[in-house]
DNA sequence: TCCACTGCCTACCAACTGGTAGATGATGCC
DNA sequence: GGCATCATCTACCAGTTGGTAGGCAGTGGA
């Protein structure tokens, strides 16, 4: 039977999920190759047989993260709904994607530490051709009255990728401000925070509906805590 | 003359300040304490004759770190001006104390995750109490129509933090999305980058201007980016 | 049947880690 | 001057690190 071929890819697949996980939670310097072994059940040098130096294996748990997230945006960006609908989509997934694994936004926010010119080519190469897009919705927006006329959209989504990112990936720690109990068992406690999280990131970025006279705002207000509730429920396409 | 006691307080403290600056730059477990001791031009055993500990060099950097934060704090939230003036004194003193040195944000951002347990514990001692007298500022602010009615006070706070902190961390990484150009010496991405900071917080909290009727938003735009303009180049009350 | 290859192993390595022991010289107090 | 203390040093330690050498069982194709 095939069980070397599949069991070759199953290995490697837990290899990296070990990995990912222990590199989010003690950061990459932190984790010695001997732990990521243990976690899966193996030998060192076997690790070592499939990733041929820690630094490849680093880069292995990037380059997974960021293939998943190159696969789910372009989606949702050639989704043509437009106006806020789009920055809906758009966030909530994004949202949905780092709350359903909170690992991803610790490791995202560590390579940022760890190696920011790395992580700066990164983005140049990966994040900034939809992030173009996203500046030119904004900068329309803007134009057509929705959007506030103060938006800076380059630094706009800038802060609003980190207030994302950042935010989930500390809720553990910063986190503590906003709920008392450190046990957040129901997640009761991550759904508030995410749902101002989303709130900042929408309110900063458009004018208020009644400034256009759309609707009074209790009714606005409303509208708005109903269309965030299931940020955090929702999942992601692909976990 | 007392020159050991002098001296002593003067190693002490430069071995602090390059503890800082590795802690910052590489992170605690990615930082040995040779390379500590290199940086002060000493050896190892002088600098665990100061700090008994690795472990102890770093509650040593972090305390410092919270020391100087929880001496102009009070002062800020004493201050008595009300309405919009207090929100832009705190917000223009975080943001200044952290760009003046950014390895403070780094620092502490590399704390939490590194150690959230930690981290939420210093918190809830050390901040929570002021973050309280701000979210019943923000509540005050609601009740009188300032602030906008579906603001989450604690949870807004806990955003407001990370927005600051994490953005000016992970300038240099994530920041390349804003700005085209790596090497930022004048400073002037990093001003563009902390005005639509200061506007994403400030905007997501109160509510538009035009909306109360006080002026045309034209101007309200302007006096805003006048009010953040030198956030950067202001300097914190100590260094 | 033989052979190459895969996947995992044991045994080992030099380099480095945080930390200790203890000597040495300078300083300040009696 | 004598003496304790301070600050720094050299020499050393056991443990861990990332990584290598090489053996060995199982598999699949010629």
């Amino acid at each position: 039977m095939p069980a070397n071929r599949s069991d070759k890819r199953d290995v490697s697949e837990r290899i990296l999920d070990a990995a990912t996980r222990l590199f989010a939670e003690r950061g990459f310097e932190a984790t010695s190759l001997q732990s990521v072994a243990d976690a899966v059940g193996i030998r060192k040098p076997s690790l070592l047989y499939h990733f041929p130096s820690k630094d490849e294996l680093r880069k292995a748990v990037l380059e997974k993260l960021l293939a998943h997230w190159n696969r789910v945006l372009p989606k949702l960006l050639m989704a043509a709904t437009s106006g806020r609908e789009q920055f809906d989509a758009i966030i909530k997934e994004t949202v949905a994607f780092f709350t359903a694994d909170r690992d991803r936004a610790r490791l995202l926010l560590r390579e940022a530490l760890d190696r920011p010119a790395e992580m700066r080519a990164l983005i140049v190469g990966h994040v900034r051709p939809w992030a173009d897009v996203v500046s030119d919705y904004i900068r329309r927006g803007r134009d057509a009255g929705r959007v506030r006329a103060d938006v800076d959209p380059e630094a706009y989504i800038v802060h609003a990728i980190n207030l994302v990112i950042s935010s989930i990936a500390t809720y553990d720690s910063i986190g503590a401000l906003g709920e008392g109990n450190a046990d957040d068992t129901d997640q009761s406690g991550l759904k508030r925070h995410v749902n101002e999280l989303v709130r900042v990131a929408r309110s900063s970025l458009f004018r208020q509906l009644e400034a256009l006279g759309i609707s009074p705002h209790v009714d606005t207000d409303a509208t708005e805590g109903a269309a965030q509730q299931d940020a955090v429920t929702a999942t992601p396409s692909d976990a």
